[in-house]
RNA sequence: CGGGGCGUAGCGCAGUCUGGUAGCGCGCCAGCUUUGGGAGCUGGAUGUCGAAGGUUCAAAUCCUUUCGCCCCGACCA
């Protein structure tokens, strides 16, 4: 357990603590200690979080949603009116008993959200009358608490930071529509904003949402060769609407229940981007989502040397946020240019721009991208004007090198003795194999090597559908599924 | 809830067996010299030794009780 400050474990040494040392050391977050299972999200994590929220608020406006907000308390008997989602959230609420200084009476307790599907259930009910009030499509930014055994930061703490959207439908030819629009919204982020590759597919039955008639998904691969759901999207079906008794007037004059959906990324995506992209020298963030794109670190020995240095700074500071960029001059004194090259790095900036006296005199600043760069001399002239294309390149260049790295970690097995090898020793990879569709078969593949299901893949998201022969048990299958042990 | 471990300066730890002035490293503060890949020197600040009780001339150390945290097993975005 080497908490030692300034250090990062390799990666190929302790995963886990190569997380957790890489969080630490870009100051994205810290255990709260103080309260069981929470964390304190720092302003340098606090900001990757706003820009994702940023870029997927306007997804979802451009897609015909509107954000609400609603309590954070839920009645305790809405979340026992759906069978199965009390079933699946009962372990883990936590309840409010007192309040105003007694002890609530009998049945008027508090549940804290661990998620929203059944408060808003209810208000549905009062909002949707007719054919005319649907769709329905509301989003809510929020935190939800459910009550984890196992807490690791970001991907899975007592209280997390989501936005959950939730729509209603007059048909389910409609709903699953949205089911899969925002899917591939989830998708579409994930791969171009975060630079992560994900496989869109659908959950087993044992795996999908608590309530849900059907459960989709985002799985994106971690540099450990592990499975992070990055992302969900439910069909509720009339489940909910039954439950919470949310009733329309069809265009003939019939009554019947909507048809729901509800759909969902949360703080867990931050531990994603970690874990996708970063090494064993710190944060590596894509351009994209970088709170900060550039730092300018001032190189000087005399003090005139100074102030010409950082004059040239900030005049090239300027042009860079005059293209849009966000940039920092580190021009604290008593920290020497090598340390602040190092924290820089730690921190994931995808750029740094060295300035010093040699440079200003040629009129160049020396360049350096966070991965695999050689340090490149820029004319002061055109680097603000080249930076988009170079930003580019580099989140182009993430995104490659993850969708090779898990094209190196994915393979297609046929014999149960292939399947035991790759997962051996508490390795992980995506493992395309045949899957006989029954439940039994999953626990028993779960159960003796914590291999799970991550989804039965969409067309497209994996290797051409062909019937074959269960990896297990031999009986037949009727397309791959995408097998791997997960967070 | 079962098994294991740990609480001493902001962080990481030594000291506990064998009771006797509260220590080390990093960090922090001040000054000088430094500054193109983790600076050096000098000086300085910081502790209810997790908490309560007991034994003793004397407790971080021994005894009792208690609280908290971490790791491993059954749930999960």
């Amino acid at each position: 357990m080497a908490e030692e400050k300034g250090k990062i474990t390799p990666q190929s040494q302790d995963f886990p603590q190569w997380y957790q040392d890489v969080i630490r050391e870009a100051d994205l977050a810290e255990v709260a200690k103080v309260v069981k299972g929470c964390m304190v999200i720092k302003p340098h994590g606090y900001a990757i979080w706003e820009k994702i929220q940023a870029d997927l608020d306007k997804r979802f406006k451009a897609t015909g949603h509107k954000n609400a907000y609603f309590p954070m308390l839920i009645p305790m008997s809405f979340l026992t009116k759906e069978a199965e989602h009390v079933e699946g959230f009962a372990p883990e609420v936590a309840v409010v008993t007192h309040a105003g200084g007694k002890k609530l009476p009998e049945g008027e307790e508090y549940a804290i959200r661990p998620t929203s599907e059944t408060i808003i259930g209810h208000f549905f009910g009062k909002w949707i009358e007719s054919h005319r009030d649907l769709p329905l499509l509301i989003n809510q930014w929020a935190n939800v608490i459910r009550w984890e055994l196992h807490t690791r930061m970001f991907l899975r703490t007592t209280e997390f930071l989501w936005q959950e959207g939730h729509t209603a439908h007059a048909n389910h030819d409609e709903s699953m529509e949205e089911v899969m629009r925002m899917l591939n919204v989830y998708g579409d982020f994930a791969e171009s904003v975060m630079a992560m590759p994900v496989i869109r597919g659908q959950k087993t039955e044992s795996e999908k949402f608590a309530g849900a008639a059907s459960t989709f998904c985002i799985e994106a691969m971690m540099r450990d060769g592990k499975a992070l759901q990055a992302g969900t999207s439910h069909d509720l079906g009339q489940n909910f609407g039954k439950a919470f008794d949310v009733k329309f007037q069809t265009e003939s004059g019939q009554v019947d229940y909507v048809w729901q959906t509800s759909w969902g990324v949360s703080t867990r995506l931050v531990g994603a981007l970690v874990m996708s992209h970063s090494d064993d020298t710190g944060l590596i963030l894509p351009p994209k989502l970088a709170p900060i794109h550039a730092v300018i670190v001032p190189i000087y020995r005399k003090t005139e040397e100074r102030a010409a240095v950082l004059e040239a700074g900030h005049k090239l500071a300027a042009d860079i946020r005059e293209k849009g960029f966000c940039v920092e001059i580190d021009d604290r004194d008593g920290k020497r240019p090598g340390d602040k090259f190092y924290e820089w790095e730690r921190k994931g900036v995808p750029m740094r721009i060295e300035l010093g006296p040699r440079d200003i005199a040629a009129g160049t600043a020396v360049t350096k991208l966070r991965v695999g760069g050689e340090k490149v001399p820029r004319s002061l002239a055109t680097l603000a004007s080249d930076l988009p294309a170079v930003m580019d390149g580099f989140q182009a260049f993430l995104l490659d090198r993850a969708k090779q790295f898990r094209a190196e970690n994915t393979v297609t097995v046929d014999s149960w003795k292939e399947f035991l090898e790759v997962f051996e020793a508490g390795q992980s990879k995506f493992v395309w194999a045949h899957w006989d569709g029954s439940r039994e078969t999953e626990a028993a593949v779960k159960e003796e090597t914590k291999v799970t299901i991550r989804c039965i893949p969409l067309p497209g998201q994996g290797p051409d559908s062909e019937p074959g022969a269960c990896v297990k048990t031999g009986k037949p299958s009727a397309c791959r599924v995408l097998f791997a042990k997960a967070y």
